[in-house]
DNA sequence: TCCTCACATGATTATTTGTTCATATATTCA
DNA sequence: TGAATATATGAACAAATAATCATGTGAGGA
């Protein structure tokens, strides 16, 4: 009872999750996956999508917030932009970031928890 | 009713994922988290780590299923041993490779309905 | 109109990474 | 013991990547 609610609430998608059958996975899904993996494992790019987890953020606060310089957010940004990872949204001078979906927060969390559990061990 | 037999069967820690607090992510633990996404992002590695996913296999096994050498694939094999993602047992000449956990199975779960759903748009 | 601020982007460089080749180790079998 | 097989590993090299520097673009204010 308490389960379906906790279920829902932090792991959307979960329709689409019981769908996937690894069995069947192609070599084109394997690369797709690995590129996807590829943006988050780089720390720098990671901690901007850490970021913006709970909240949209302009470049500059970015730069300010993770002690980093405005070219390298800029070039990080292009990457998670090219690859639908986050959107933004332009106003005035500034131009504000968010995350495209919560499968990002999903996918961390999981990965997350993977360590937490590694290290009870 | 249905749904939690789901969840539990597909997703399974979930208990650990919701202990998990993406606000107190610390620096350390980012910097762990990219270096776990690093061992996906790698086509080979995840080529490799998928064909683990249901059954365990030897080297040769690995080599012939996925047309490597067997060098490439022992130093692979290497790099995932030493994060602890994938477990060995040796029996006579060749040695049995398979996967630590299931969080391992989630993760990419999880990823690949990212990339299912965006397809979709 | 000119200046400033916020951001984007091209070029360059140092570093990291994946693969290959050559060789080492260890087990089995004759 | 010696040969054959399965796997591991070190060295070398090419390719990919992250960060920096210099510069470009475009909006807003004086």
């Amino acid at each position: 009872m308490k389960d379906e609610f906790i279920c829902e609430e932090n792991c959307p998608h979960m329709a689409t999750v019981q769908k996937v059958k690894l069995e069947d996975m192609t070599r084109s899904s394997q690369k797709q996956l690995a590129e996807m993996f590829k943006l988050f494992s780089d720390e720098t790019r990671l901690r901007i999508i850490c970021s913006l987890l709970n909240t949209e953020l302009c470049v500059c606060d970015l730069c300010a917030l993770l002690e980093l310089t405005q070219s390298n957010v800029s070039h990080q940004l292009q990457l998670l932009r090219n690859s639908k990872l986050v959107k933004y949204r332009k106003e005035g001078k500034q131009v504000y970031y968010s995350l495209e979906d919560e499968h990002v927060e999903s996918i961390i969390k999981m990965a997350l928890a993977h360590i937490l559990e590694e290290k009870m061990k």
